[in-house]
DNA sequence: CCAGATTTCAAACGGTCGTTTAGAACTATC
DNA sequence: GATAGTTCTAAACGACCGTTTGAAATCTGG
């Protein structure tokens, strides 16, 4: 009894599942092909190595987030409706859309490599995420030309560690701060609750931080 | 030719260094040892086990951190200076102290771990992080009554990523946006400068979010 | 100086790691 | 239904992992 999806496709949704929970090197090889249901060769026939199938993963799953937030800026500009709250929905959503992120483990690894030094996880964010961070760096700088720009860079790291963070703790561990209400089931905001939370406060930063 | 310092000591830095350029998984025994001009079972001698050294890392670094900045709120309570740029002021000063903080490496360490799921990370850091997270949750609650807890709870994790994410992007990786300027000497902001631009973001996105 | 405790050392342990290989099984084409 | 190309499989490779061991070296108090 074999899963009708491809071998392929299996490899790289078992090494999305089990890079979130162990990491890139607590994965093993062994744990991703089982968890595949595949055969401890299918990585190094597939992808060539572990290292071809991160670089395959973090492909297949950031490069179509990042040129969406490429395309979502281009559309804004084009109808005149850049502001900050616009432009930040518009770096927030292709994180949040089901059809670029198949499940919330990606999310995870997304702020996992962000802050790994992993040799190939630095070259494929830097690669991916260098032009989207300079095009958006460029758009605020026009939004808010009175901050000079080493500040408004600052500001755009709290931004994007605001991003990263909030990701994560959405799907993964759960503060200890929790603990603190009854009800847990009061604290989990919708997700479009989340998003207007982010915006706001990340304009309100932006703008008079 | 042998350190002055004593073996135990050594050990804990190499620790720290490695475990902030590798990860928990990546730096090994033999890396570490070598590191710290020390014997391979160093480590299980002094620590008992790698797990063991990871523990006495963070309990050396975290704890006191951690414990600095319930103090710093408690003085600020004791003489009725409560403010939300004061309070994030106590919150972010503890992790730049350079008599807490030896050197760079456990800043990464630091965000690193708080966005794995090793078990003995997790649970360190719930232990040590835990209760500061709901006093200080607790003071803003107070300090802006009209926000709901939900909603409050979401602003801080935006501060404490935001403050992760900046801490490890200062030290570590210099991110792709940089190269756009021609003067990077021009980009490096002071830490006071850094430290004001920290609580004024965080202040405004928790009060304006 | 010497006994006793502490610390360091080289060597080896079993286990897991990523990778390779040669052949079996499968699939598509004629 | 034979053939060629693709995919899968079991087994083994050397390398590195964390840990253990027992003896040497070092330090300590009398």
């Amino acid at each position: 009894m074999t899963t009708q999806t491809k071998t392929r496709d299996r490899l790289l949704d078992a090494a999305e599942t089990l890079f979130a929970q162990r990491g890139l090197e607590g994965a093993s090889m062994r744990s991703i092909t089982t968890l595949a249901n595949a055969n401890l060769a299918a990585v190094n026939y597939h992808f060539g190595s572990k290292e071809g199938l991160l670089r395959a993963l973090l492909a297949a799953r950031i490069t179509p987030i990042n040129e969406q937030r490429l395309q979502l800026l281009e559309r804004l500009e084009e109808r005149g409706k850049l502001s900050v709250e616009s432009v930040l929905e518009a770096f927030i959503n292709p994180a949040l859309d089901p059809n670029l992120r198949p499940n919330d483990s990606f999310l995870q690894i997304m702020t996992r490599i962000h802050h790994s030094t992993d040799p190939v996880a630095v070259e494929v964010l830097t690669a991916a995420f260098g032009p989207v961070a300079e095009r958006y760096f460029a758009t605020f700088h026009k939004l808010l030309p009175a901050i000079p720009a080493p500040i408004l860079l600052q500001r755009m790291q709290f931004v994007i560690g605001a991003m990263l963070h909030s990701l994560f703790s959405k799907c993964a561990i759960k503060y200890p701060i929790n603990s603190t209400f009854a009800d847990p089931e009061a604290l989990a905001l919708t997700e479009d609750v989340y998003r207007r939370e982010f915006v706001n406060f990340c304009a309100a930063g932006l703008r008079n931080g």
